[in-house]
RNA sequence: GGCUCCAUGGUCAAGCGGUUAAGACAUCGCCCUUUCACGGCGGUAACACGGGUUCGAUUCCCGUUGGAGUCACCA
């Protein structure tokens, strides 16, 4: 058997949303876990929809994830031109749609806009579609070349017959069979010269050798008439693989257009590469045992494509939030550090002691934007609701804390070693000395030096980054705080 | 609307005739704890419905319902 060969063909028509990069990732996936090549071919027949830099976004992308491409405009493996419009240039198109007219499977078409607009009929509510009439299959030889000849604009259609059933079989969705009534007679060359998406893809498939044609299953119910034009042509119809569509949570199909996120906005959002490529990995295909982690190695060696599921994936937001999160607990601290510095710089601008703080985010956050909001009170202490001195577990309330800080001052004002274990051995001596729960000493603390609910570290911790006269200066605001809230009369808590 | 595909908890999913129907995310509770988090333990929660086939259906077949995709000189 000859060496397996896929392709992944994107349009370059702006961001590669997940959609596509799930795409990508599974054609490159069976191709490697197959020992052969995958392919990147770009698909820019549609000149309207062009977009500058959009090719370079697609290689950017699938560097970044590691989906390296074996051939492609880059790479030359033989089969170039790997860029649709330079292929056109070829003449290669033509060609061959010239090839199919000869077959008598196509013709020419020189129906204008307002005849194809008579076509039109409404199925429902604000839904129109068009059914060629083949009107012009009908033309003379003669009309033909006059026409031609007149310089009359022109479109190749593909010849389908209009009975008996076609039979196209899918590796997972298995064989799909449909009325020939049921096939349009499609446009295979543009009135610009350039092909349809439906004609250069086998024309290319075809002449590049590809094996297995790879591709989201929205091609499914169109697939019958590209069977038609191998069949035409008389070519080996290559093994087919469709994938399950990935949705947004209202199960609509992901999509540029709807503004879906890109692989470029989850990285802005903070998600890390490895993490993103892990997840979607797992959105329409599942490993034997129930691993869920996976390096791209590793995938390449479980990739089986039977495993992929038939049925649609919602994309998940909480789970990739999730598995990031493992992804970043997993991480290598210097490596982590680099990531988190800006983050950490855009919320602190003191001379603080970031590598000590980012270590205590580390295993705390999902995303890297969650450092800020979590960290900014080691910056500039909040301001803050006395009520967060009164919890239940702790047993504490309002004149606790009061006590305990007032108490607890003279002792921070001597004491000199302001290192996370003296800070502890001082507060824990106060505990046992006076009998007392830790909890009931440190969350008092811990609120008059932070001003918030939650932090990422404990009180000695957070008085250690914050150093002695700051911390100082917290328990005292703290003091004040308690004192006018208690002069205030206001109702303690619970306690 | 025609055609095509799909159908296990809120989500991702295992299961491929006989199971107490896995696991993960989310959610809830408990424990641990220098709060939260992390970690540990546990709970709630699913085979869409109706017919068959079979000794026996989540699993096979048909229908119904539901959902999705597609019906362009876009890919």
């Amino acid at each position: 058997m000859s060496k397996v060969r896929i392709r992944y063909a994107p349009s370059p028509t702006g961001k590669m949303h997940v959609g596509n990069l799930r795409s990508a990732l599974y054609e490159f996936l069976i191709a490697k876990h197959e020992g052969g090549d995958f392919i990147l071919r770009i698909e820019d027949t549609d000149q309207e929809r062009f977009v500058e830099g959009a090719t370079e976004i697609i290689y950017r992308t699938l560097e970044k994830t590691g989906l390296v491409h074996d051939e492609g405009p880059d790479k030359d493996g033989g089969y170039g031109p790997y860029i649709q419009s330079e292929r056109m240039k070829t003449g290669i198109y033509m060609k061959y749609a010239k090839e199919l007219i000869e077959k008598g499977q196509a013709y020419y078409c020189f129906c204008d806009k307002e005849r194809l607009a008579s076509l039109k009929t409404q199925v429902t509510e604000g839904k129109e579609i068009t059914v060629y009439d083949k009107h012009c299959l009908s033309l003379s030889k003669e009309e033909i070349e006059a026409n031609l000849s007149a310089g009359k604009p022109f479109v190749i259609r593909q010849n389908n017959p209009t009975e008996g059933t076609t039979t196209f079989h899918d590796e997972l969705y298995g064989d799909i069979t449909v009325e020939n009534a049921e096939l349009d007679d499609m446009i295979l060359i543009k009135s610009d010269g350039y092909p349809t998406y439906n004609f250069a893809n086998v024309v290319d498939d075809h002449t590049m050798n590809i094996t297995h044609v790879v591709r989201g299953n929205e091609y499914l119910s169109s697939s019958p008439k590209y069977v038609r034009l191998y069949e035409a042509f008389g070519w080996e119809v290559p093994i087919y693989v469709h994938l399950p569509l990935l949705t947004d949570e209202n199960h609509k199909k992901l999509s540029k257009r709807s503004g879906h996120s890109s692989f470029e906005d989850l990285v802005e959002q903070g998600f890390v590469t490895e993490a993103i490529v892990n997840y979607i990995a797992l959105l329409g295909w599942s490993p034997e045992d129930n691993r869920e982690i996976f390096t791209l190695e590793e995938l390449i060696r479980e990739f089986d494509y039977h495993r992929v599921s038939k049925s649609p994936a919602v994309f998940d937001m909480e789970k990739l939030r999730w598995m990031n999160g493992e992804y970043i607990k997993a991480m290598d601290f210097e490596v982590f550090y680099e990531m988190a510095e800006p983050y950490l710089k855009q919320a602190l601008t003191k001379p603080l002691n970031l590598k000590k703080i980012a270590a205590m985010v580390k295993t705390r956050i999902e995303v890297f934007p969650d450092i800020p909001a979590m960290v900014d009170f080691f910056e500039k202490l909040p301001e803050y609701d006395p009520e967060m001195y009164a919890h239940k577990k702790m047993k504490t309330d309002k004149e606790s804390s009061l006590q305990v800080l007032t108490e607890l001052l003279p002792l921070l004002e001597d004491w000199e070693d302001y290192s996370n274990d003296g800070l502890y051995g001082l507060l824990s001596g106060y505990v046992e000395k006076n009998g007392y729960k830790n909890g009931y000493v440190m969350w008092p603390v811990r609120t008059a030096v932070s001003g918030k609910q939650m932090t990422p570290a404990g009180a000695t911790e957070i008085m250690e980054i914050l150093g002695k006269e700051e911390s100082l200066r917290r328990i005292r605001k703290g003091v004040e705080l308690l004192q006018a809230a208690l002069a205030k009369g206001a109702p303690s808590g619970e306690g």
